[in-house]
DNA sequence: CATGAATGAGCATTCATTCAT
DNA sequence: AATGAATGAATGCTCATTCAT
């Protein structure tokens, strides 16, 4: 009575092909406006085939922000190599965070984009997926941070910082064509995030 | 058979009624959720009666949006009083911000809420309202920047780092209820983006 | 912002006019077969319309359930003059009976049609709209019985003897659309209720 | 290429026992909202198994009809022993109904159960199973009828009454779950169709 | 002008049925 | 022969919009 491994294998994969369907789905027209019609035309399927395999729009929504939030967390939970200063740790974390958005772009893409929608109709308004990730970014801070890395603001303040001024970035690259500079910029951004507009970039 | 001028202006204030009320229920709910009863309950009047002052729910939407751009671009249209530094001048611009975001508050809300569908039903998706707030930053930068302002960036790098950081503050804000801070943590948004991290806030 | 009596007194009838057509749905295909659009076609609406006064189409089957049943109750509760015998009494309430179904003769269809799909998706199976009439006969004898008027007989088998072949006349009066023969076959029904087969009609 | 006995016998047996699981769903929830999962399930099956034994949901309504209907007939069919009276061969009758019962719960249930759907989405509303029934009783009546059997009334008539109360008792028995009071409480039903009410039940 | 009522268009979801394996 | 997967055809329900009052 149990499935095959080979067919399992089959339906995780389309799940898969769905999920991303409904993140690029998502992303164009938001949660409301996307139908399940447009999801399953994006995949290939039919709409009533899509509840063959998730039982409804919300859920597939539900899932696809887990699997955000997984992929997210994992960038922090994998350890950092000792002895490193908090900027090197930050250029470490931020260039993981750009490993996941090349894998999983239209993941990454609905992170981004979707801000009420995302949270809206599942948790109250104060989480939204940027909150969630300035939290993220606070509890590595205080983590990692030395004793006068932050010259003398709170780590929640820094996180927001460093938050924003990735985000940004982040927009940026999404909204242009040539990822392949998303790993050039990091400098530029790592350098934005420790001193500002007024340091030269480099020495 | 024109209107009078008593009569316009009766108009005219029903319809910021009807704008505020729509922002509300927009960044509660999201522009494709919220319904025109939704619009109506909050602004004291029955769904039929909007469309007296409004053709439809995308006419709203489209109007709040230019509100929107309206408010912002006069923060910087504005002229600044002469020989200040760049920095000076982005103290005053993001004071005006603050000013416009105390008195439309919804307006505010919403515009940084909404991210994608404020812009997808109407444009493509490449001038979302955090790019155009971009735009806007860059222009500013470029128009008033002095040689070596910028420590090497291009101004659009400049501007990104400052929409961030702003971005990231005002999101704090907004879900924090205490208003009072804005002002207050203008110079930590200031320092932050003039010297990043490393350098102490204050001399 | 209250409703105008005359406003309420439309809306009222609207009400009826659609329940009624419910019922004349129901009878002919069925709670589930029977769509929201069949309904509004036979009460001369769209089927959106049909929402602005139920909520539901559950609500309009239990709405009709309860007029069911509160009809039917009536004419239990309106009191019997005192003095008459069992039977006496028990040709004056088919007689009411037989008003009823003359007066809403939908309801009654209803009533009397639906008996799996009435009761299951609300109660439990045990009370059927037939095992209701069941409940409501035996408690009337119960009330109204002399001493020896059963012949030995528990009150609910005399309920059940009275409901079977209640139920018979009406099902085949229903389908037959000489509704005037209702009151000349009543004198069958009661001899035939109490005294079976065997015994001539008349002296 | 015809098959072989055995294969034969195997299918027939098959579609027994859907043709049982799908009058417990039936029974259960009615004719539309029975789904063929509902029906597979029950019979230990997956949906598209069944379309290898019956071409249709509603085919395998009818195919569950006729067979109430060839058990029904048949009870009618075979022969009276001669000489007895019309109690005592309708006695004999309604015995052989209750065999029938007890051999198949489920034909007998969904045959009482299931007023509106089980006639409608075929037939006229004349021939509903109820009528069915009255019909074969009242063609039994003129049949084995006494000249002053029925005293007075016509064939139709008596047969209203005698099916009316048989199915009062059978809901009623259907119901309660001790199924071996059946055969006692013939004579009761006897009784009542009888002499009704107002004669002893005994001597 | 404000509104209650009506509706067309659309959407999530279900289900009988088909078909390749 | 049995099934998992896929789908077309509904179906209940919502909502932006219109219009008579």
């Amino acid at each position: 009575m149990s499935v095959s491994p080979r067919r399992a294998r089959e339906i995780a994969r389309t799940r898969q092909d769905i999920l991303e369907a409904a993140a690029r789905a998502f992303v164009r027209s938001g949660f409301r406006a996307a139908t399940m019609q447009d999801i399953a035309r994006e995949a290939g399927y039919t709409a009533a085939s899509l509840y063959g395999y998730f039982p409804s729009k919300e859920e597939i929504l539900r899932e696809l922000q887990q699997l955000v939030l997984d992929e997210l967390t994992a960038t922090y939970s994998t350890p950092f190599p000792a002895g490193l200063s908090l900027r090197q740790k930050l250029e470490i974390l931020m260039r993981r965070h750009l490993e996941v958005a090349e894998r999983r772009f239209d993941l990454f893409a609905l992170f981004h984009a979707g801000m009420s929608e995302m949270s809206c109709p599942m948790q109250g308004p104060g989480d939204s997926p940027f909150g969630r990730r300035v939290d993220l970014f606070t509890r590595f801070i205080e983590e990692h941070r030395g004793d006068d890395d932050l010259g003398g603001r709170t780590p929640r303040e820094a996180a927001l910082a460093i938050t924003g001024i990735s985000y940004a970035f982040f927009v940026e690259l999404m909204h242009s064509t040539e990822w392949t500079l998303a790993g050039q910029r990091l400098p530029v951004v790592m350098d934005l995030i420790f001193h500002g507009l007024s340091r030269p970039a480099e020495g």
